[in-house]
DNA sequence: AAACTATATTGCAATATTACTATATAGTTT
DNA sequence: AAACTATATAGTAATATTGCAATATAGTTT
């Protein structure tokens, strides 16, 4: 038998991205602030087909990960990749798919 | 205005690769699966804290991410890694953390 | 202070996920 | 054919996700 109790950090940690990314309205939302490198909300918002408020919902979804952090700049909000965690995020994935 | 009525095809693929990789189990099972080239839902189900018909659940939902592929061989399945979807799966991660 | 702007939160409904036990399936051995 | 083995499926319950409209918040401008 042998059960584990419980997961590895590294597969809590990788999981818990994956389950941020897999919403394609949250993909749209990382490529585009990876290419815009900072944005608003509302240039989010305009360029899907989803309400308002289920952005924010997304939003606060990849905060709550730590893949982006909002800079407030009122009555607007900056919102910016979190590079710290997306590096690791990226040597998470790396690791997963080159062993 | 100009809303996008849907999502390209790389954000849906990353997205449906990312949901079948959010949870810990899942990320065991491929962790495994990489490095025992195959095995069977046996061998995980006896890591694993939880019950077989879990590890089934979870087996399906990686198979239908095109992740997994079994090959019967009874009485048991043995399951590898589908390699060409899973070059494309980190051909999609490395596009996506690297631009 | 009242109106305005951008964003977040609440409340709600529909659907999906996770996990279990119990049962079914399919092939093998006795 | 009956018992056995490994795995899958059905049925069920608890919880989570997704999305929306309506409302709240917080700071700004008139």
């Amino acid at each position: 038998m042998s059960k584990s109790l419980t997961y590895t950090d590294k597969e809590e940690k990788l999981a818990q991205y994956s389950k941020a990314l897999g919403h394609p309205a949250r993909i749209f939302i990382l490529n585009f602030l990876e290419k815009q490198c900072s944005c608003f909300a509302g240039d989010i918002s305009s360029q899907l087909p989803i309400a308002n408020s289920t952005v924010s919902q997304h939003l606060t979804a990849l905060k709550e990960a730590g893949l982006i952090q909002g800079t407030i700049n009122p009555p607007t909000i900056k919102y910016c990749i979190n590079k710290t965690n997306w590096e690791e995020a990226k040597t998470l994935y790396r690791e997963f798919f080159e062993v």
